[in-house]
DNA sequence: ACAATAAGATTACACGCGTAAACAATCCAT
DNA sequence: ATGGATTGTTTACGCGTGTAATCTTATTGT
């Protein structure tokens, strides 16, 4: 079922345009990618055929240029990456990982007002 | 400058026992893991190895006996792996990390409140 | 002292990934 | 219709990693 579709590093950044703004061509994946990176247009391309084979994107073909558009969803790919990575480093222990979070990264006013809001919420009905 | 030693997932799982008890030799770590996993001792011996040479672990020849130490502490492999990982998938916003972590994972009341108390000092003296 | 055993070192191999060149197909402009 | 440009497909290659067999060296029992 789905086979847990595995998104590297590099085909994450072609994700994360996707879920910006969908769909994109390929051009302008390659366009926006070579503002953020040093990739050639070949890399890019690979990238793009590996997530089509993963099914992780798809494409139509509308005249002459192919739209992409995700599959996987920004939602999915979290929850997959937190999963692994708290299994992996923390063997399963949020409170110690975002404790470990919360100690070394900054975080803003109103990020910690809204941690505090989610966290009052989840004592009442978590 | 100690250049960011990669730990892998596997050698992550050797690491951690040597982080739990220092020093073990290599029958301990090798049994140990062999009750949590499915690796071949041949296996365990090469992630030994391979943590030898990136200089995570060192060991003291005591005898017959090798016995390893961790070099690499415990929280440079949480702090070196946070931070990639909070880059990979959240290009650094650890607000936005957080609160998915917060909506899927569940928390014991302890963890909530070990947290909230962490927020709060964050607030003042943060 | 020597054979058996144990422990570490070396070598191996397939797969995913970052990286990209080479090749193929398609379409626009002339 | 044809050649160049555009865009997609195939192939390539080195490195890290999971997985382990094999080789070497050291230790220990007899």
């Amino acid at each position: 079922m789905s086979e847990h579709i595995r998104i590297s590093e590099a085909e994450g950044a072609v994700m994360k345009l996707l879920w910006e703004k969908e769909p994109l061509s390929a051009g302008e994946i390659i366009e926006r990618l070579q503002h953020q990176t040093d990739w050639s247009d070949q890399t890019i391309k690979t990238f793009l055929n590996r997530l089509l084979n993963k099914e992780a994107i798809r494409f139509e073909k509308t005249g002459r240029t192919y739209l992409y558009y995700p599959i996987v969803t920004r939602d999915q790919y979290m929850k997959a990456e937190n999963r692994s990575f708290l299994n992996r480093v923390y063997d399963g222990a949020v409170g110690l990982m975002c404790a470990k979070f919360l100690e070394d990264e900054k975080l803003s006013e109103s990020d910690i007002e809204q941690l505090q809001q989610l966290l009052d919420k989840k004592r009442k009905d978590g």
